[in-house]
DNA sequence: GTGGAAATTGACAGTCATTTTCAATTAGGA
DNA sequence: TCCTAATTGAAAATGACTGTCAATTTCCAC
C-alpha cells in the first residue's frame, strides 16, 4: 500500500523537475511522513526517524518538509501551539479541521454548503477570497463522553 | 469618548479583584491599546508608546497584554505572520476575520447562519465545539480593483 | 565504470518573538 | 508614614526555525 502511494512518485518527479537529487535521507523522511498519516511537527517526525536511522539531522527534516510543501504534498498549519504542524494532504484539497482539546485528535472535513456560504458573506463585504482557514476546537465524541462522566461524578 | 470607555473600569476591576496594582505603565499601555482600535502586535504597541513615554519597556507591554487577555479584554490572534496580534474586542464576542493580503486590512464580521451551520456540521461528526477560528484571506474591495487594473495593463 | 561539478548533509551558530530572572523601585493598605 | 508584596526594566534565557560552511554524496557526461 505504502509502496504504491502515488505521492512518492510525485515527490520524485518534483525533485527531478527542479534539478534536485534523490537521497537516502529524503526517502526516509518522506516515507515516514506519509506513513504517519497525521499532522506531525518537524520534531515529531524527527523523533520517529531517529529510531530507525539515527544519522538524519533535524535540519534535514525541516528542509525536506519545505520541499514537500513546494511540491504541493504538505501544508503548514498552526493549531495554536508553539510549533508548526505539517498536513500530509494534497495542498489543493481545501478542507477544514476539528481539533479535540483533550486528546489532540485532528479530524478533517469538507462541506460545500459551508464553503459557498463563506464566499457569499465575503463577497457581500467586498472581499475576494483566495485562501481560508477554519478550525473548530472542542471535544471529540469520546472525550465529550468522558467529560460528562467526570462532571456527573463531581456533581 | 476614550475616557468613558467602560473597558478601563473593567481592567481596573480585574486588577483589584486579582490583588494586582494599578501603575502608570499599565494605564498608558491599556490606553494606547484601546485608542489604536486595531489588531496590534506587542512591538507595534510598544512603538506607539515610545513616542510619549520612552521609559516603558517592551517586556512590560507583553506582560500587560497578557493581563488584558486574562481580563477578557483582548484575544491573541495569529494571522500567518511571525508575531502575535492582539484583538481589542471583548473575548466573548465570537467573530471572524477577513484579511487583505495586499494592504493588511483586517475586517471583522459575524454571521449567525455561518455559526449555526458550523455547529451543525461539527455535531454531525460527533464534535462539541467550544471555540472556533475562521480567517478568510484575499483582497479587499480597493485592492481587488487595483489588482484588476494591473492585470489589464499587463495584458 | 569513472570523474567531477553541483547538490546535499549535519553540526553549529544566528535570528527573532517571547519569557524568565533578578535587583531595584513602587503601590497602597495597615 | 511604613512595610511588604507587586512591579519594573535590563539582560539573559528560551524555543522554533534558518543560514553558514566544510565534508560528503548524487548523478550526468564521457
Amino acid at each position: 500500500m505504502a509502496e504504491s502511494d502515488p505521492r512518492f512518485q510525485r515527490f520524485a518527479d518534483f525533485l527531478a523537475r527542479s534539478g534536485l537529487k534523490t537521497t537516502r535521507q529524503r526517502e526516509r523522511i518522506v516515507h515516514a511522513f506519509f506513513a504517519a498519516g497525521r499532522h506531525l511537527s518537524a520534531e515529531e517526525l524527527y523523533n520517529r526517524i531517529q529510531t530507525q536511522d539515527p544519522g538524519i539531522g533535524l535540519v534535514t527534516v525541516y528542509r525536506t518538509l519545505k520541499l514537500l510543501r513546494q511540491a504541493g504534498l504538505a501544508t503548514e498549519r498552526q493549531f495554536g501551539e508553539a510549533y508548526t504542524r505539517f498536513d500530509p494532504n494534497p495542498a489543493d484539497w481545501p478542507h477544514d479541521h476539528l481539533i479535540c482539546k483533550r486528546c489532540g485528535k485532528i479530524q478533517e472535513f469538507e462541506d460545500a454548503g459551508l464553503h459557498s456560504l463563506r464566499e457569499k458573506i465575503a463577497r457581500s463585504l467586498g472581499f475576494t477570497v483566495t485562501e481560508h482557514k477554519l478550525e473548530l476546537y472542542g471535544f471529540c465524541r469520546d472525550c465529550a463522553r468522558l467529560g460528562k462522566g467526570r462532571a456527573a461524578r463531581t456533581a
